[in-house]
DNA sequence: TTGCTCCTCACGTCACGTGAGGTGGC
DNA sequence: TTGCTCCTCACGTCACGTGAGGTGGC
């Protein structure tokens, strides 16, 4: 028989490593991880000294590697082998720990947005203080939404490969020229806007300062009502503006799945006068 | 026909998002998410105004949530319900990033205990300065192997649940009054090596100072040797030192698979006898 | 003897991936 | 017509999980 004292049976060994039976049964299985002894009843005697291989080949797991790779690094493992492929696994966690606080931020962003979604008097129509803001902006071939939305994905995946740490908004310039001409959907410039620069991203700026700050909710075939209602809004009080508008989606399909429940905001900066 | 000009075919969309078609194949099966159109020819037409629903799947797919909870997440989408799902993968974001710190401080201390053992001269015998360390120790009711590993599990698992964010060695606490008399293998006190401490846990500490140290090669029924070795040097140089002596692996079945490669330290700390 | 644990084996599951075999628009 | 893309359907894969049905030691 067996050296109780020395030896564990599979369920001991399994609750005393935090995972199932199954999934030593499986490790044996594929001859990732045996037990030291088996004997002819098939019974399985695991020896503690094998908790600490078996802990390295857990935290591998944990890692994402596939077990076969584990099985192979594991198979012919010695120091100099062990030190690199920690040295991979450094690297590994850093880049997840990057993805995390990209991702981190990307949801504060979402929040505060839907934040301020929820708080937003869709009948606000006045000036607003901004923040210094970034923006990438890319110049769309036609104002087919296919080539914007093609040319918003373009930016996006530049904005992955700078691999910076925070999120942004998606926006599109409406420039004052067309839309004085009752041209509202001549839409030719996308942007992603970013509360951080970095010198990875070609980026501009968006000053900070007073914006004038308008809703609109439901389709944008409608938004023209919105822009006429700011114009009226700017020729009372005698107010000049830069030339170009900025649209950024407050609510939209993913909040809500009607189109009449979406709201845009449109906002544009107010030119300093004081003389 | 469909319009081409606001509308994506699978390979198309699938390319911008940067997935493959048979995800959107597989996911359209599952009701998670499916193309805008679908015509008599089975083709299927996806809008560009799904990229961003697809993008918060893709996001939550990410962060480990399994495709029937997106579903029914996003089949009753609304803002609050989409704050509280934000609020929750918020948390477990940050729990993935505190354990990947863990991971890391452990590499790192692997990887520095693979250095230190690959510098180590076996034959070293000598006087080493420690900074202070940290140990939190566990007396084991005999010393019987699974009693003792018993008790490292116990050990580790206080650790985890301390959720910290640095990694530890194992070790065993050996008696001067045992070794004299001969008696190399009553260990009954296990421990935990820290770098650092923490309120949360119930540590003591390592003083910092000289410590003589010894390095053993092979299995531990022949530490009698290194032992001797070590009181030979004591006795030489009129050493003064304390009554327990520490034990740690340097080499272990994680490094190599047989036990004569084996390398464990044995530390004692040298009394300071300045009068 | 009872209850608990051990085992194998077949099948299930989750999220796709991989061909095979066939259709369809520029 | 050629080449590329679309489709379905069956089966494969990865890492186990879930019973079913049977054995074995205190």
């Amino acid at each position: 028989m067996i050296n109780q004292k020395e030896y564990l049976t599979t369920g001991e060994f399994a609750k005393m490593m935090n995972i199932t039976k199954e999934t030593l049964f499986h490790y044996d299985k594929i001859g990732l991880f045996s037990p030291e002894i088996k004997l002819q009843n098939e019974y399985r005697y695991y020896s503690i000294y094998q908790i600490e291989l078996l802990e390295v080949i857990l935290m591998l797991r944990e890692l994402g590697m596939p077990l076969k790779q584990i099985k192979e690094s594991m198979d012919k493992r010695n120091p100099d082998a062990m030190l690199s492929l920690l040295e991979r696994e450094e690297k590994e966690i850093e880049e997840k720990m990057r993805k995390l606080k990209v991702q981190k931020r990307m949801i504060k962003e979402q929040q505060e947005q839907i934040i301020e979604a929820q708080k937003v008097d869709i009948s606000f129509l006045g000036i607003k203080e901004f923040e210094e803001r970034y923006y990438m902006r890319k110049r769309a071939e036609s104002n087919e939404d296919k080539e914007l939305f093609h040319q918003i994905q373009f930016l996006k995946k530049e904005f992955e490969k700078a691999k910076v740490s925070w999120g942004y908004t998606v926006g599109f310039f409406q420039y004052k020229q067309d839309v004085e001409e009752g041209e509202y959907s001549n839409y030719h410039d996308v942007v992603l806007i970013m509360k951080q620069s970095s010198k990875k991203l070609k980026y501009q700026v968006l000053p900070a300062g007073e914006y004038l700050v308008a809703y609109h909710k439901g389709h944008w075939n409608k938004i023209q009502e919105t822009y006429e209602r700011m114009f009226a809004y700017i020729e009372e009080r005698q107010l000049e503006t830069e030339d170009v508008f900025l649209e950024t989606y407050v609510i939209d399909r993913l909040l809500v799945e009607e189109y009449q429940e979406y709201v845009t905001e449109i906002s544009v900066r107010i030119k300093k006068t004081d003389a």
